[in-house]
DNA sequence: GTCCGAATATAGCCTATGCTACACATCCTG
DNA sequence: CAGGATGTGTAGCATAGGCTATATTCGGAC
């Protein structure tokens, strides 16, 4: 048996179980991203207009109506909402404290962005994809570079 | 009928079709995700050991074997792989590409991080998840923003 | 040359996330 | 207060991306 050589390395790769684990991480992001969204979006709609219709959840996320029924479903489901038939969505405590974590990170996330030079526009649309994979240790560090250009 | 007045507005929001186009493209670049990742690893897998087997792409991808073979079944069906069975995995021209470009990105991104003050293994993990959200215009002023600290 | 273990492939199942089409409620208008 | 526009909900379908379990094939040891 070869014993596992090391391979040629013609050229560095990361250690196998450290990029497996950063996969893992990557993929728990991403399905964590969409209850992240709708939460973010049905606070912001709470707070602007006083209630949260589904037709303009939809409308905001870009999907037919029933898809956004679906995920309102999955968020009552997880203890993130609530929704009485025919009335609007509301958020639970919960659901508060994760929008209000994922609009944190969102907001720090688009001044980094145009802190290094982002024209905002491109900012804000990067954000909603990136904000969702930014570690602690990383918004950290965003914070501490924000404030030693100030 | 109201004419859909701006809601009362005690807080700012986005426009409703920019933010539309907003989710619809960071779904986009979610759905792009695994096969970058994969052309990525397969890329990396030849250059350092000569082959690419599907065992080891799913250790390092952190699944189980199965899954690694549909997705590679995925990235044949779009053109980007190409495999007999029992042999290994190889990249199409397009793949390479593709690799390439996701991999410069990866770079890039990982320096910023890192030029912002993170931790070189936590902008390691998290750009796996952020570098499949930045746009050409964000990765240019990456670019911009490191050149300009040399 | 045969046989066994490792690699590979297939099959079948599940959930998430989209969609369209249809059914039912609500509410505003006249 | 009747009726239609609009909002809401349900049903059924498709694909992506996981998994486990079960073949198959390959390749090296003997």
């Amino acid at each position: 048996m070869p014993e596992k050589q090391p391979a040629p390395s013609s050229h560095d790769m990361p250690q196998e179980p450290a990029q497996a684990d950063r996969f893992c991480r990557a993929r728990q992001a991403r399905s964590a991203t969409l209850l992240e969204d709708y939460a973010e979006l049905i606070a912001d709609l709470l707070a602007s207009g006083g209630e949260a219709r589904t037709v303009d959840v939809a409308r905001r996320m870009g999907v037919a109506h029933a898809t956004a029924v679906k995920t309102i479903a999955r968020l009552k489901r997880e203890g993130l909402a609530t929704a009485l038939p025919y009335r609007g969505v509301f958020l639970t405590a919960a659901g508060h404290a994760l929008a209000d974590r994922v609009r944190a990170r969102h907001r720090l996330v688009v001044e980094l962005l145009v802190a290094v030079g982002v024209p905002v526009e491109d900012a804000e649309a990067d954000a909603e994809g990136i904000e969702h994979h930014v570690s602690d240790s990383t918004l950290a560090a965003f914070a501490g570079f924000l404030q030693g250009r100030k």
